[in-house]
DNA sequence: TGTACATCAGTGAACGCGCGTTCACTGATGTAC
DNA sequence: TGTACATCAGTGAACGCGCGTTCACTGATGTAC
């Protein structure tokens, strides 16, 4: 059995630290992100990021664009859905799945352990899409209030989602359905049943 | 001019360290909330507040607790409104103003820096007396589904507060109104206008 | 095809910092007689 | 009312840790001739 040896150059460094950072944050949580811990999953030493990053704010801000890259691209999936009541509603529900299923990038795009979001263009404009995906399509379910539903929605979606994965349902004194069932029963009181 | 010499005995410090956390929350936000640096805006070493917290945890809950119990009160008091309906929509703007008035506290609350919740009964107490304010309005305003009902405005009113707070809503490609303005718009979509 | 050399992308030691927690201590308080 | 003494609530030093960042360095790569 032969190992590799393990090349002093890597090759693609920047790539497989972005890895890295996103399997430790799916592991132990935002709080774990820092730029020695990554470099220590990466088999990498400390310093060597600097290289690709100016810093922890800058890994941080690449690990949360990709993270919206990942949500405007689920939401775009469910953007195919033809009938335009149904198509809302599954933009939302992937929204809700998304956080559900990587609650910690989810935590990471909009909370404040990275600040200045501003100041990451990429990261900004990664978040963008995934907000037009969902006004294009409250506009095409009703041209007249479309910005409005679309902040709407958006509201039902996230909070529904923050609440979810911070546990605030557990162990209520009401009997709570599943997040599925939730998000539909949520978004029909609000747009009205099928048509 | 004389200056009351400091005490050796604080007296009530249990109650001050709270109170130096709460303003420490308030001015730098939940990362800056640790034992040293409460006890150090307390005036007292960084030792002295063992003798009232078991650790940085319990710290941490009984701050979260307090923010639990403003924000029940304020819902309380937005619960005597008469009409069910207006009701209903008031304890939401007013969930959505403690928000806004207070983030940092409203991100321990939820949040995932203050881990283990139910192991604070004390905490989930308080907890559950906010939500029971707005089921009850909820069951009122809507008997059949009262408990759909709540669980919906809950993650609409916390939706929109977790955007507002989180900036979401800043630059956005559309025009977002005032946060009340939004509130209230969001809730006649659920709810109907006012009947 | 070989070789000199500039550039790139790593390493590992070090700096300075703040954190939570523990510990032996001491000053202040309050209670029993 | 006075005094001995237990208890309480502080202090300050120390431990061990991990962090972000900087630095001089060196091994690897690639390019010009």
């Amino acid at each position: 059995m032969t190992t590799a040896a393990k090349p002093y150059h890597h090759g693609n460094l920047r790539e497989s630290l972005l890895l890295a950072a996103e399997d430790l944050l799916a592991q132990r949580g935002e709080a774990a992100l820092g730029l020695r811990e990554v470099a220590k999953a990466a088999g990498v030493s400390h310093a060597a990021p600097y290289h690709h990053f100016a810093g922890r704010d800058e890994l941080l801000a690449a690990v949360a664009e990709r993270a919206f890259v990942g949500l405007a691209d689920a939401m775009e999936v469910a953007a195919r859905v033809p009938d335009p009541h149904e198509r809302l509603l599954c933009i939302c529900e992937a929204y809700v799945e998304f956080a559900q299923s990587r609650p910690a990038p989810f935590r990471l795009m909009f909370g404040p352990v990275l600040g200045k979001k501003h100041e990451h263009p990429d990261l900004r404009q990664a978040a963008e899409r995934a907000f037009r995906v969902l006004v294009q399509a409250a506009v095409e379910y009703s041209p007249a209030e479309g910005a409005a539903l679309a902040l709407t929605g958006w509201s039902l979606a996230h909070g529904l989602a923050n609440l979810l994965i911070d546990g605030a349902f557990d162990g209520l004194p009401i009997s709570v359905p599943e997040a599925s069932v939730l998000a539909r029963s949520m978004a029909y009181k609000l747009l009205g049943a099928p048509r």
